[in-house]
DNA sequence: ACGGACGGGACTGCCCGTTATT
DNA sequence: AATAACGGGCAGTCCCGTCCGT
């Protein structure tokens, strides 16, 4: 009766598929208002109308405005996860992350990473210029913290729970990223935002305890 | 009408000072309030009430609920500076920073620093515990980024325009302190989060470019 | 300073009559809809609306839908205390209540007792056909029937607590009330509510262990 | 495919049996949860997750949350027609229904009358801490009123349309059960509620036109 | 028959602009 | 002129009850 489950491609039931596209439907929307009139202005009821559907349901879909453009966040997560597995055991970790990372940001950049690595730029305004969904991000940042952690422990063959470095290197990893995307907001429209964040890593690699200057003044 | 008014320090007029008075209570009654009734649970109203002002008046000395809280943050950022302009200029960077912010944190957690100091691990609770406060917390955290940034320039006599690394440290030491204080609220109440704090930046001194496991598993 | 304030009459402010003036348009829209479009279909907003509010405001007056209503009975329990004080002690006990109810009862269907006198027989309707109105109407009475059977126990000049007698006539008077006032609503528009109420108290007083008819049958 | 369907008391098909099932759990996970928490305070959701079904389910049995709770009540007004039917046709009225309704509540007391009966206490207690469950209790009560007055009249030999007795004794006899039941709760446990009503009955056959205190205090 | 999705209404809290009061 | 009361608007939650696909 119920064939074969188990692909996360499966859309089997007509329910499963209406409600992705209702999901889909609200980003999109969202978005375009977020676009137009800005992110505070624009209200969940207007995103609500422009579906058709009630104010209710967009809460079923998203707990709050701020979640609509966190999806992104979500997606690539998930993909910087798949990255990071996928380097070679034996490089070492600032590399591997920053290999997994410099490979993510460029897929999102370029518009090759599914549906929604076409409004990576998008996001990066909302960011920008909403406090709000800046501070969301940032949070969603940091309850991610553990899960890089995880991962980071396994690479190095250690216990999180007693060693504090994985940790702390999900942490600054994460910054470093975070500073990246953020110089790059600051500059031209065409530079790579993937470049910045390969610099940024590199100076991680380097260390960063860097000596007063010679002559003092 | 307005005379002499320049220093901080000046605290002259009967007005500024119930003006002073007014804004402690708040912050007090605040605290209590959230302390027997979670952050979440206090409205603005009964804080508004026990100091017998309309919330309205809340409004005019707090911007938002959030921001009760965040007031500890300024003064911690405000010493910070000061502890970091004391520093001798020959130091290296992160043993410099590493100092300063250990300093900082030691003077609030045995409460040397002021009547906001006692209230310092209730904060942490607070950002422990309540979603909102934490992302306020960690907004604030970053628009601060900036001013580090520019002190650390300074210090390595760089332009933070054009040299990415300034940045890119204060943001990472900023991690660092809050990896540490992170780690240090999971731990027996009786643990020093100064010397937490110590461990994390010695950990970036020494730089995190981990190598792979010889054995690989 | 503060001239004469005192007596309930006084309303100084601009402010606070505009506050009157909101309230009472309020309560007038709600019923013009109620009647139009019974309790349960007519919605917040619209109230709101009509009086060109925000729903917001309308919770600033009422704490919920049902309120509007029992207004009117605030009003009604309030009369009726003055006017049972006013019976000489000497009456027997179902006059004198004969006599207060029919005389509140006389002043409110005949409009002389304020504002909210006009609305008898809306309310009495409401009362009967929605449930949670007159849910919430009982659960307001039964609250009463404490201070009715207190006031009726000082008449009786016995005590509350042991003796049965006062809350049951409390009970069995409001119980008559509620009665007569059914039949009227089941009589032509032109009847007296307070003559049937009169003949009801009438019946109590006079004894209701009516003997089996003479003829069965 | 529907085999006889006719008497009442067919409860052949192991579909019926599953749907009585289903519906006994309910009623009986509905008073656990409205004994615990309160009555308003449960939600329909509490309930069908209890029994593991959804809340979709429960609207199917019944009509809304108060149903539940009022199931119990038609099973006392279908005993209690039956008892007053019993009573001899040349007894006084109010002495009949004394009896009637005595017989009915001490049967219910002492669970003698059905699966119903073992939740009089149950129900009691409920009506004694969810204001709102009383309110709904009294609902019904003046609902079933017409149907009483119907009796009542019908013992007296009178039309109820033109003579008001009827009704009011019906009304004023389930007001007494209802003092009588209100005064029990809040006695001891073990207090018998059928002598609080048989009392309550008594004094309305003496009469409640008590005269004023020869001396006026 | 069942249950997930949905609509929609009540209600609350936060925050801010306007406006009356002192 | 300073202050605070009032009102508005939006986010967000909860719950009831229905529609429709499975």
């Amino acid at each position: 009766m119920a064939a074969m489950r188990g692909t996360s491609l499966e859309i089997c039931g007509l329910r499963e598929r209406k409600k992705q596209r209702t999901r889909e439907a609200l980003i999109q929307a969202a978005f375009d208002l977020f676009g137009r009139k800005g992110f505070e202005a624009t209200t969940i009821d207007e995103i609500a109308d422009a579906v058709e559907v009630s104010s209710r349901t967009f809460f079923r879909y998203f707990a709050s405005k701020e979640d609509v453009v966190l999806t992104l966040q979500e997606d690539q997560f998930t993909a910087f996860y798949a990255a990071l597995a996928a380097r070679p055991p034996d490089e070492p970790l600032l590399t591997a992350l920053r290999q997994a990372t410099v490979g993510v940001v460029r897929d999102f950049e370029q518009g090759r990473a599914g549906t929604s690595a076409g409004r990576f730029s998008c996001v990066q305004d909302l960011l920008r210029h909403s406090p709000s969904v800046l501070a969301r991000s940032l949070e969603q940042c940091s309850a991610r913290t553990d899960e890089m952690s995880q991962r980071i422990a396994e690479r190095m063959g250690v216990d999180p729970r007693t060693d504090p470095r994985p940790t702390l290197v999900a942490a600054v990893a994460g910054t470093a990223l975070q500073v990246a995307v953020g110089a790059w907001r600051d500059t031209e429209p065409d530079t790579s935002a993937a470049d910045l964040v390969e610099r940024a890593f590199t100076l991680l690699e380097e260390g960063l305890n860097y000596p007063a200057p010679a002559v003092s003044r």
